[in-house]
DNA sequence: TCTGTCACG
DNA sequence: ACGTACGTGACAGAC
């Protein structure tokens, strides 16, 4: 029950971890974590604790980096140092001491810790309870009232300063309401807010003193003089957005009440156990925790878990061999991002109480005979992760991999494919596990990167192989209840090795074929360059699109169609606009897609070509696209231009590796609409397909309510956009700009298809309403998209997750489909010991190479196998064509 | 390292 | 009133 005894204290996180962070002298436990903010916020806690006798407490975290402050000012917080590593591996210890202590600690997407402790100070003034700010932050003085005071550190952590509405009167002479004009005024370079240049806290002060706020000094203006008046006229906006920037908002939609934040004070036992693993011993002495028992779960757990490092090089074989039978998780670590060109550095297999750490050179050797035919059996079931990195790695070594039963980073993409750090120390982070050093930390990045000492490696090492196998019953549990194991076990896990094997493979490019292409772009790039310097009548870099923007909006005086935050936009949309107005924009457009060309798919393919086999390997990523599609990489061979006739040309270069063997080629037709059909249930959609019937004419007929021979290419060019922008996720605004129409028109368009196809704008409705209810969708196979911003108060956070409800499901039961296509593939070519390989993937393409004496088959096989992966309530239809390249194979 | 641009489905 | 179509990767230029 509240009362007015009630007091809150409500700690800014971040703000305070980074103080003590630079306050306090570095620090490490033996294990090598760093953990000197984390004690300097302790310090800076317990002085708290102990001088208010708080009733409720609360420390806030920022979350994640972009918040809506963003949305209006995308430099906020810009040219801010990264943090460093040795701090960021401090915040899991810091959550983690928390839950020891009992303490409440909330963190919201799209919000500051500011923003939270403004609303949570808000609701217990209304309620009537005293409140305490923490932070090292002066912003927070404008939440200072009666009854809410804010103490801001000051020289260190566990100093503070206290400030009440009188406490900031008799300093600044200001009101705490006054103290957003004053950031609006002198800015806040640490967060990249601009202010008024010129304008310090002196002159700021002296003009809040004469004119109270931002808006009358700007409608005050006349009155001041000189230099001051004329930084202040330039900079008008920027002393708005900036006040703008600094107000705390305190109306986060938060699923928190002030009774959530309780604080009955600490267990003695488990705040002893947490101390001891930080290695406070002084904290536990000064809080007389010493005879404190901490044998707690969490304890018990982690002393489980502990290991001991055995490293094997000249010695030790022995014993791994003995503890292979039982080993619960391996890792193969590796440098560099293109596993086909990276080097093993070691391996790391954990059995037991043991963790074996072999460095990779050893792998050769033949005393690791044993563990070599660990690696290659299939009946030994392996934990790994990454497992096809690992395959590829190993397959260099000339090594097979097999039994890889569990791969820990392909589990946690399908718990939350939009994670956007899949590295072992952000898994164990989100998902509650006790820390490791982060690779950053150990081996340093870019220009930085070394290996430690062998000592250190080992170390490292074993921490990976030993969280990979705490990782796993965790993962493993949240995939079966979520219903994912056929999606994990049956589809995802077993397509990484095909994907290996695709990848391995490679596809021949010839060589001469693309150098000959590339000497005639450059031919018609010097050409062309010599034209647009002509018609500009100077010289400059048409490939800078700032001068470009220069030349086109200020030498030439061009209409400006569009901005973007840096200048002017030169894009191709905007290109097209200015097309009449100019002969150069024509010139500059073909410039462009010739040097595209050239840079991109000539030079950068060839670079890629190896000289001894004349092939291209791809790298297909399994965890990077949100919606369960592929992604290629080291090159992409999913964006080979086709559409223009000049760029498709590069598609005559890849060819069968074999003499007398011919490429060919399936694609879906229209598998995202096929699925739309399926899953919307639409009777006039179904039976489109059933039909058979070209999609877009028909398409066009309902919409525009005409007849088969009267639709016309514009219209069905239009219904093709409207088709699309289903699939998207559609907007009128979106569907507008993309034909080039009125949002009128667009609504209109939309609402005809809706009314054509009612059981689609049900679909539609009702998963974005699940997606409200649920929190995530998705898609046929159970592979799920979490949308945590799909009930979030700001509207384009809301409706980009609206539309991402709509496309995923649709996209990623696509991408369902091909990859079952793709398995199904694989074993039908062994089954029938056909010698035809499956070479690339592109979304809804797969690409053979095929002798001539298995066309027949393969012509009819594809096909069969493509169209039947998943049963649909309309047919999916795949069409075959071959060639002697990919070129002709269309 | 970030931004703008453009290649693909 | 708000202001983007969904999903990717690679390159040049500018910092």
């Amino acid at each position: 029950m509240s009362n007015e005894l009630d007091k809150l204290v409500l700690i800014d996180g971040n703000s305070i971890i980074s103080r003590a962070f630079y306050a306090i002298p570095p620090l490490t436990s033996s294990n090598g974590l760093h953990t000197n903010a984390v004690l300097g916020f302790t310090t800076m806690l317990l002085k708290v604790l102990e001088e208010e006798k708080p009733s409720h407490v609360l420390v806030a975290f920022d979350a994640g980096k972009v918040t809506f402050r963003h949305e209006g000012y995308s430099e906020y917080k810009g040219g801010r140092q990264k943090t460093p590593p040795e701090l960021s591996e401090q915040f899991p210890l810091l959550k983690e001491l928390l839950q020891a202590f009992s303490i409440s600690q909330f963190e919201l997407a799209g919000y500051e810790a500011d923003d939270i402790i403004g609303t949570m100070a808000r609701l217990a003034e209304e309620q009537g309870k005293t409140a305490i700010v923490v932070s090292g932050d002066k912003d927070m003085l404008q939440l200072t009232t009666d009854q809410v005071s804010v103490l801001i550190t000051r020289k260190g952590v566990s100093e503070v300063e206290r400030y009440t509405p009188s406490a900031i009167g008799e300093k600044y002479g200001l009101t705490p309401a006054q103290i957003i004009d004053l950031k609006g005024l002198m800015g806040d370079a640490s967060d990249n807010i601009p202010g008024v240049p010129g304008v310090g806290e002196k002159t700021a002060l002296k003009l809040l003193h004469e004119f109270g706020t931002v808006e009358n000094v700007l409608a005050n203006i006349e009155e001041i003089k000189g230099k001051l008046r004329e930084n202040i006229e330039s900079h008008m906006d920027d002393a708005r957005m900036s006040k703008q920037l600094a107000t705390i908002f305190r109306e986060v939609p938060l699923d928190y009440s002030l009774d959530d934040v309780t604080w009955k004070g600490y267990d003695s036992a488990v705040l002893a156990g947490a101390l001891r693993k930080l290695e406070f011993k002084n904290l536990v002495e000064r809080l007389n925790l010493s005879g404190a028992n901490d044998a707690t779960e969490a304890e018990s757990a982690e002393a489980a878990s502990q290991y001991e490092v055995v490293r094997v090089d000249t010695v030790g074989w022995e014993r791994l061999n003995g503890a292979l039978a039982t080993a619960e998780a391996v890792l193969v670590e590796s440098s560099g991002d293109n596993p086909h060109h990276g080097e093993g550095i070691g391996l790391s297999i954990v059995s037991g109480s043991e963790c074996f750490t072999i460095p990779y050179a050893y792998l050769a050797s033949p005393e690791a005979a044993s563990l070599r035919s660990w690696l290659e059996n299939a009946e030994a079931s392996k934990t790994c992760y990454d497992a096809h990195r690992v395959e590829l790695i190993l397959a260099s070594s000339g090594i097979a991999l097999s039994g890889q039963t569990f791969d820990v980073q392909l589990a946690a993409y399908l718990l939350d494919p939009t994670e956007a750090d899949p590295s072992l120390q952000g898994l164990l982070q989100r998902h509650g596990l006790p820390p490791i050093l982060s690779d950053e930390a150990v081996y340093g990045k870019g220009a930085k990167y070394r290996l430690p000492g062998d000592g250190e490696l080992a170390k490292h090492l074993a921490a990976k192989a030993d969280a990979i196998r705490r990782l796993k019953p965790l993962l493993s549990e949240k995939l079966e209840k979520l219903g994912m194991n056929e999606l994990f076990y049956e589809l995802e896990q077993p397509l990484s090795g095909v994907l290996a094997k695709m990848e391995m493979q490679g596809i021949t490019v010839q060589t001469e074929a693309l150098q000959d292409l590339g000497t005639e772009f450059q031919r018609r790039i010097d050409e062309i360059t010599k034209a647009v310097y002509e018609s500009a009548g100077f010289e400059f870099n048409i490939g800078s699109p700032r001068q470009l923007g220069e030349v086109l909006f200020e030498r030439l005086g061009l209409p400006v169609v569009k901005k973007t935050k840096t200048g002017y936009s030169t894009d191709a949309e905007v290109l097209e606009k200015l097309e009449p107005h100019h002969e150069i924009v024509r010139l500059i457009l073909h410039y462009r897609q010739l040097a595209k060309l050239q840079s991109t798919y000539i030079e950068g393919l060839l670079k890629e070509i190896r000289p001894e086999t004349g092939k291209i390997h791809t790298f297909y990523k399994q965890t990077i696209a949100a919606t369960g599609r592929l992604s290629s990489q080291f090159p992409n061979l999913q964006n080979i231009p086709i559409r223009m006739e000049e760029g498709r040309q590069i598609r005559k270069a890849f060819v069968p590796s074999e003499p007398g063997w011919v490429i060919l080629a399936a694609d879906y037709s229209q598998i995202e609409l096929r699925v739309l059909a399926h899953i919307s249930g639409d009777d006039g959609l179904k039976e489109a397909f059933l039909k058979d019937m070209d999609i877009h004419t028909k398409t066009a007929m309902d919409v525009f309510g005409v007849p088969a021979d009267q639709v016309d290419g514009n219209m069905r060019r239009q219904a093709k956009a409207v088709n699309f922008g289903i699939v998207y996720g559609i907007s009128d605004w979106g569907l507008s700009q993309n034909l080039n129409i009125t949002r009128g028109e667009a609504a209109d368009f939309i609402e005809q298809y809706y009314r054509t196809f009612p059981g689609v704008k049900r679909y539609m409705v009702t998963v974005v309403e699940e997606a409200k209810k649920n929190g995530y969708v998705t898609t046929m196979m159970q592979r799920r998209r979490l949308l945590p911003e799909i009930n979030h108060s700001n509207f384009n956070l809301r409706s980009f997750a609206e539309r991402t409800a709509m496309n995923t499901p649709i996209q990623g039961t696509a991408a369902d489909i091909i990859k079952l296509a793709m398995l199904r593939m694989n074993e039908a070519l062994l089954e029938r010991g056909l010698r035809s390989r499956m070479l690339l993937q592109v979304h809804d393409e797969l690409v053979f190479e095929v002798p001539q004496e298995e066309l027949e088959a393969m012509k009819a096989l594809v096909p069969d196998v493509m169209s039947t992966a998943l049963k649909l309530d309309v047919p999916l239809l795949a069409e075959v064509s071959v060639g002697s390249n990919w070129y002709e194979a269309k």
